[in-house]
RNA sequence: GGUCUGGUAGUUCAGUUGGUUAGAAUAUCGGCCUGUCACGCCGAGGGUCGCGAGUUCGAGUCUCGUCCAGACCGCCA
């Protein structure tokens, strides 16, 4: 028996208790005629007792024993002389009669603490000893709860789990696929799915009415802090189901998770917010409501002054920062000016308007403004002495989207986020499709078997940028934890829609002629949501990114650095796959 | 594909205007130490300054290229 007990459970009811126990040495602490040593495994720490005078050949066997040796003690639970009230088991120790070291380790490359002196890379290349650390095990323990908690509840709630395949057909729609080569089929491929989306529609075909999966999901775009080119959802479907059903199912399911893991209450339904209102008040399809600082649309009111950059623009917005005039000297305004003329923000310029503590007003504007005009713009606001006003000016959408990044830059620089509030909302109404440049052509904004809303049918033909679908969002605090949408359940208004993308009947009926069919057979009215499991648990864990509650993650280029991964193969086997390696 | 930041001891970092033998902390190793728990004290070893070229009497420092890492933009139905 390799331990009695782990490292985490004795306490000092268990004094004078004979226990065993096998575990890593965190620290060895050598005094001279006494040594310690923690004794780490995932349960805790417990400290080991050697001692000069009653076990001379013992301690000096303890002495010699490094960082991260696998070691099995037998000793007897003794109360400590000088306690240590910062651990659960700081009242007592084992002292040692016997001492087995079951396996040696080399020094470790970083320490194996709670703070480890270890960066980035050296920490995902021997990950398997960046996850003995504490905060990494509690992350992926978190992770483990919370995937119980929703097997569980969606349990309750009737749905099932089903399996659906991995290995499935490449389509031209979304996301890029990764691709599997079949060896015994020549020259053809499997994709890995993005996610199990028509298969779970398949499923509602097939009458399992209610089916949710645990699933990893693949695509192979350029990855960031919260996104990994293997991911995992929790995707669900319902059956005979209106928006508001889903929406009322998984709110549910929501509430139910923040009570049980941060004892959050949500006594009120959570907000719903249209599309296009999310755009205009907060520059974002995933606004950020732990603050408010919402955006005005100026443009009325800023026009017909002669500043030629107003008059020519489509719009004119601004956000407004409360009491806080003094902040913002020439230098602070100028730093802010650079952020939004950064290339990734777009803006060309930065208009301001100080309402100072006098009453007066000062502005980059004050040439075409007078301060009856400025008076008409804080009104917009609301605005009082002390506060500050920025403008933007340009193409709609853009604008917003700048203002919408001021006013999460300006919420960090200020101060204005409370970290420790939670500001559920769901984001409704998306644009069923969205033009795309490159390909001159409309793509799905959500998927092409998202619902049109039935009143807005009509306009797919004529105006389909302007055909509102029934499709919805989850946003927590800026982050869009999940998604979903009504799907088409009927022929004909599926045909239209993939006319509407560009699709030839020929097209549709190849790529997505299974789903078309089987929507012969009596399909019945579905829907469904799929939540980002990582970024639900990092946002739980206070995690930055969806790397710390993954056990193996991806660099920022697609490469797991610890095992060496995406690498070649050999020759024989790209042979065998009729494959070749194009040289440029 | 693009923008920005970084790469110096096992690790995390400092390194001034381009100038002597490249430092600190921590880790490691050795010695001392009987109540430590970030143990303490004394000592030692440890460097292709990412790589390549250039400027210069002289490059960790400046320039160019390149590789790697991270954040972001594009992209992500």
């Amino acid at each position: 028996m390799y331990r009695t007990h782990t490292c985490g459970e004795l306490r000092v009811e268990n004094i004078g208790t004979k226990v065993t126990l096998s575990g890593w040495l965190q620290k060895n602490r050598d005094l001279g005629g006494m040594t310690f040593i923690d004794l780490r495994d995932r349960y805790g720490i417990t400290q080991i007792a050697f001692n000069m005078e009653t076990n001379a050949e013992l301690c000096t066997q303890a002495r010699k024993l490094g960082r991260e040796f696998v070691i099995q003690v037998t000793g007897e639970v003794a109360e400590r002389y000088s306690k240590n009230k910062k651990i659960p088991t700081g009242e007592i120790e084992i002292i040692a009669t016997d001492l087995k070291v079951l396996s040696k380790s080399e020094v470790p490359p970083f320490t194996i603490e709670d703070q480890t002196d270890g960066g980035e890379d050296i920490l995902m290349k021997y990950r398997y000893l960046d996850l003995r650390r504490n905060p990494r095990q509690q992350a992926l323990m978190l992770r483990h709860k919370m995937s119980i908690a929703v097997r569980n509840y969606l349990d309750k709630q009737g749905f099932i789990d089903v399996e659906t395949p991995v290995l499935i057909k490449s389509t031209p729609e979304g996301a890029r696929d990764f691709v599997v080569p079949s060896r015994m089929n020549e020259g053809n491929f499997y994709a890995l799915p993005q996610s199990p989306q028509v298969f779970k529609q398949l499923l509602m075909v097939a009458g399992y009415d209610r089916y949710y999966q645990i699933v990893k999901c693949f695509r192979d775009e350029d990855l960031r802090a919260d996104r990994q080119p293997e991911f995992t959802q929790i995707d669900c479907e319902m059956a005979f189901v209106e928006q508001e059903d889903i929406l009322n199912t998984f709110e549910g399911m929501a509430k139910h998770i923040f009570k049980m893991f941060k004892n959050v209450d949500f006594n009120e339904p959570f907000k719903r917010m249209p599309f296009s209102e999310a755009m205009a008040k907060y520059g974002s399809d995933k606004p950020d409501l732990r603050f408010g600082m919402e955006i005005n649309n100026l443009t009325e009111i800023s026009k017909g002054k002669n500043f030629k950059i107003f008059d020519d623009a489509e719009y004119i917005g601004g956000i407004c920062a409360v009491n806080v005039v003094d902040k913002f000297s020439r230098k602070a305004i100028d730093k802010l000016t650079d952020f939004v003329k950064k290339p990734q923000i777009g803006a060309q310029g930065l208009v301001w308007i100080k309402y100072d503590a006098d009453g007066t007003f000062k502005s980059s504007i004050d040439k075409f403004f007078g301060a009856e005009d400025l008076q008409q713009i804080a009104q917009k606001f609301d605005a009082k002495p002390n506060d500050i006003i920025f403008l933007i000016s340009g193409n709609y959408d853009k604008s917003l989207k700048i203002l919408g990044d001021l006013r999460l830059e300006l919420a960090k620089e200020l101060n204005l986020i409370d970290n420790n509030k939670f500001a559920p909302l769901w984001v409704v109404d998306f644009p069923l499709v969205e033009w795309n440049e490159e390909t001159n052509r409309f793509h799905a904004m959500h998927h092409p078997f998202t619902s049109p809303k039935p009143q807005d049918i009509s306009m797919l033909e004529t105006e389909p940028a302007k055909v509102r679908a029934n499709a919805y969002d989850f946003v927590v605090n800026g982050v869009e934890l999940g998604g979903g949408s009504i799907r088409i359940h009927d022929s004909e208004v599926q045909r239209k829609m993939f006319d509407t993308l560009g699709f030839t009947p020929e097209e549709a009926q190849n790529q997505f002629g299974f789903l078309m069919n089987a929507f012969k057979y009596g399909a019945p009215p579905h829907g469904g949501i799929a939540y980002g499991l990582d970024r639900w648990v990092a946002m739980f864990n206070n995690s930055e990114s969806i790397k710390d509650v993954i056990a193996f993650p991806k660099n920022n280029s697609g490469k797991d650095v610890m095992i060496d991964s995406p690498s070649p193969v050999s020759k024989e086997q790209l042979d065998e796959l009729k494959l070749l390696i194009k040289k440029d």
